[in-house]
DNA sequence: TTGTAGGCGTTATCAA
DNA sequence: TTGATAACGCCTACAA
């Protein structure tokens, strides 16, 4: 392997202790602000380094601090804007403790997220966040490795930050039932961990209420708008339509809407749908998506704050995130 | 200071090397899949180093090396899906230089900007890619300190891939003209040098068809749900209302046609409306979307290419990336 | 085919 | 208040 030499050299500490005439521990301790250096000699060094354009270079101080002061974030979808209230209580929660963010995106690949975590052991990272992962289970290898690992949203992995989706799905149930709705389709997710707390919602509700499973209900929805017009034309295939359905997230929900439009079938009025996430646009389509909220700010936050206690050798007691919060708007009413 | 210490103790070659009974050097040359190791011996080196779950210890690595194989991506909005493809584009293109690609978000704020560039620098990226910059000419810093910088649609920075903003806004505008507009009001986005593009290009386009510049036809959106309302109703107060509107962005125009619907506002009919982007839901919403897509993927692709050519010393020639593209759909007719 | 030695840039410890 | 030194984990000559 010849690999290419991207680099060129660079200032280091030498090179200003050879300017300021001092010995490079000097020059560390003065851009530490150790009150153990003249003032006028930090001023000095300072100046330099400025002048000269000096960068830290973290690799050598990662290996002598045996810390980067960095927290890897394994994204699995960058495109999901669901997931961008989630960096931003991450990103805050960490500047209150020092560390910085870096991001990686898998885009729900299995192999991609290994990846992902490899490369963040790689970096010695103080810690890892992986908020719905595909195996949570593998991660038990970065905690093997000592790197403190916090799962977001998966509720079997030992350290986890977690709010109650079978109660947000529970409560859309719920609100149709409400509504009078007793014949309910449901779009499942991609396969995948994720998709069980919703189902098992969905078929719990039902339950509930002494309503039979009925497999003819549920859809299959792959993240594609082709798979929600698929799931249009299934539905209007069905001799014996569901008054509702329960869809897998909002952007599904959206497309499901505008497809069963555009075939003359009208929501609310003749079948109900409601989503899941309520994404930015939920409330600016024709009619106003109902949906469930989740505190993803929030979860971001205390998934940094459970790390960070884990990173400091407590064993963090479970955080507690407000519940995901029914949004009603008028995508769903009674049925006819 | 007292720095927490988050890391454990981790194997390293040395711990691989004394359960293997062979030097340190030759785990190295073993792990490296290198001719001058023993088959044997390598089989028996790898079997330890799994065993002990050794991860490689990039920031030693990066010191010897003096390269980290890294490329730190600054991107401005997470939230905005986007950004989502260039990063696919980044990604795949990456791979095929056996770069692996760190994200840093900003939420478009010039200081977190900064930071980011700072981070990645410290970091020992071997590039740096800049997309919708707020400050082209900060990152010569980055050059100045050896490493390259590429800018994402920035034609003022001095390396930079863009494709044709003015050009797309321009087709919106034409095809405005086309269906017999002639008082046309324009969206601007939030201050920032991303402005101009669009602006000029709508300015010129009217310029072109002798259509004076009327400054009461130009409405300014911050990026939130309430500026798209709050722009509803500056286009309501207005006595001689534009029978067409050039939005900022996709979601600018979503939220502005269901704010104008709620008014009782007709789209199509009493004014068509225009977005740029073509994020994903633009086709589901009603009416849907006239827009222009930009070839998002091939921007990162060419990024990184040229990124690459640039860190290997060849001063790469202007790459050419696909012209945006006017996507024509039911928000937009002729005047009444 | 394997071992030895030196160094990458930074920091902590100890000595001056 | 400052300097000298060793060490962090890994890699590359060079020697054996």
């Amino acid at each position: 392997m010849n690999k290419p030499r991207w680099q060129r050299t660079r200032t280091t500490i030498k090179d200003i202790a050879r300017a300021a005439n001092v010995d490079p521990s000097t020059v560390t301790r003065a851009l530490q602000d150790s009150p153990r250096v003249k003032p006028e000699t930090r001023e000095r060094i300072a100046g330099i380094a400025a002048e000269l354009g000096y960068v830290p270079n973290m690799a050598a101080r990662t290996l002598v601090n045996r810390s980067s002061g960095l927290i890897g974030v394994v994204i699995p979808d960058m495109a999901n804007p669901f997931f961008a209230e989630l960096g931003r209580g991450i990103e805050d929660e960490a500047a209150k403790h020092d560390l910085r963010i870096l991001f990686h995106d898998t885009r729900g690949v299995e192999s991609a997220e290994r990846e992902a975590v490899q490369l963040f052991l790689e970096l010695k990272v103080d810690g890892l966040l992986v908020p719905m992962a595909r195996s949570p289970q593998d991660y038990y290898g970065g905690l093997k490795a000592g790197v403190p690992v916090v799962h977001v949203n998966r509720e079997e992995a030992k350290h986890h930050v977690t709010c109650d989706t079978v109660a947000g799905s529970h409560s859309i149930m719920q609100h149709l039932f409400d509504l009078g709705h007793r014949r309910i389709g449901f779009v499942r997710g991609p396969a995948g961990p994720w998709r069980e707390p919703k189902m098992f919602a969905y078929r719990q509700a039902l339950e509930e209420q002494g309503i039979a499973y009925d497999p003819d209900l549920i859809f299959t929805f792959d993240g594609t708008l082709d798979s929600s017009r698929a799931i249009a034309e299934e539905f209007l295939a069905l001799t014996n339509r569901p008054t509702a359905v329960f869809a897998w997230n909002d952007v599904n929900a959206i497309a499901l809407i505008h497809a069963l439009k555009d075939r003359g079938v009208r929501v609310p009025e003749d079948v109900s749908i409601a989503g899941h996430d309520d994404i930015q646009l939920s409330g600016c389509i024709d009619p106003p998506l109902t949906t469930v909220a989740w505190p993803m700010y929030e979860l971001g936050q205390q998934s940094v704050r459970y790390l960070y206690s884990l990173g400091h050798g407590n064993e963090p007691g479970e955080p507690d995130v407000p519940p995901p919060r029914l949004v009603v708007r008028q995508s769903t009413g009674s049925p006819a």
